[in-house]
DNA sequence: ATGATATTCGGAATGGTTCCTAATTAGTCT
DNA sequence: AGACTAATTAGGAACCATTCCGAATATCAT
């Protein structure tokens, strides 16, 4: 799944959005392209720049929309910040994220979670649909570094 | 701990304020009340609107103010979202948060939780100095309302 | 090739939060 | 009680990533 390859992960969101008839542009390939080979969960402007190396015409409005597009489709997943940007992952699995408040680098945690959303609607009466679990901390290279 | 009552919480952030020499205002005081009886997770909004019911001169800087230096001593936690108001909370201790998605209410969930941050560090490198675990879904209400 | 419709682009608008400055006030000292 | 001083307040401007808008363009089905 998301061991897999950049190319796989490229052929497979393609593939899906021809499959509903969305119109292949070069833009969105290009943003699909960026997505699938960076995988640390880059931001909006990240993909702008990134993508306007190909294509210097390209807007950051075309951004958000292929990034809106891709999201509802369900081939990404978009982690909202209220004080940075939004950052986008094509690991669309439930996992959590390690975000580091000094570099800002995002790592995925992936493991067994502790309460399975029957659990919790048992429990509670409240449904999960959605999920977001976070540690805020240093990445080992910026603990190292404040270490010393 | 945060099953005592409002009038203990309030006790409890004023002596802590009074002890670090802060200045005990009236809009202070009235910010504190409020965050210790609004057990609903307020964001600075709500509290601005309920303060100026007793003080009409209230202004919402003063209350983001004081939310800040509230959360800097560690009195209240705060909850950072990008699309809406960030919610306050004067339970500190780690909890997972039910976000309904229909009326925004939040509850907490508190449990034992998966992972420790000493074991994140040991597996990963990654210290962990704060986290923040989501389920976004519907209420226990919304959900039998969306059921009929 | 044509037509219908989605997509793109650039710029304007949004809105919660932060920043700035001058005026005010709580707490302390005498 | 009065004066001092540093913190706090009020009000408004600024911020800025994201969303919205309308007109131009390009894709894909036919």
């Amino acid at each position: 799944m998301y061991s897999s390859g950049t190319k796989d992960i490229e052929r497979h969101i393609v593939a899906h959005l021809r499959q509903k008839r969305y119109k292949l542009t070069a833009q969105r390939l290009e943003i699909i392209r960026t997505l699938a080979s960076e995988r640390s969960h880059p931001g909006a402007m990240d993909i702008f720049r990134l993508v306007r190396q190909r294509l210097p015409k390209v807007s950051i409005s075309t951004v958000y929309y292929t990034l809106e597009m891709l999201k509802k489709e369900g081939l990404i997943g978009e982690l909202e910040f209220y004080d940075r940007d939004n950052r986008y992952d094509v690991n669309v699995s439930n996992h959590i994220n390690l975000i580091c408040k000094e570099c800002g680098k995002i790592e995925d945690f992936t493991r067994e979670l502790p309460f399975s959303s029957e659990a919790i609607e048992e429990l509670t009466g409240f449904r999960p649909l959605g999920m977001r679990f976070e540690y805020y901390g240093y990445c080992k290279g910026c603990r190292d570094r404040r270490r010393r």
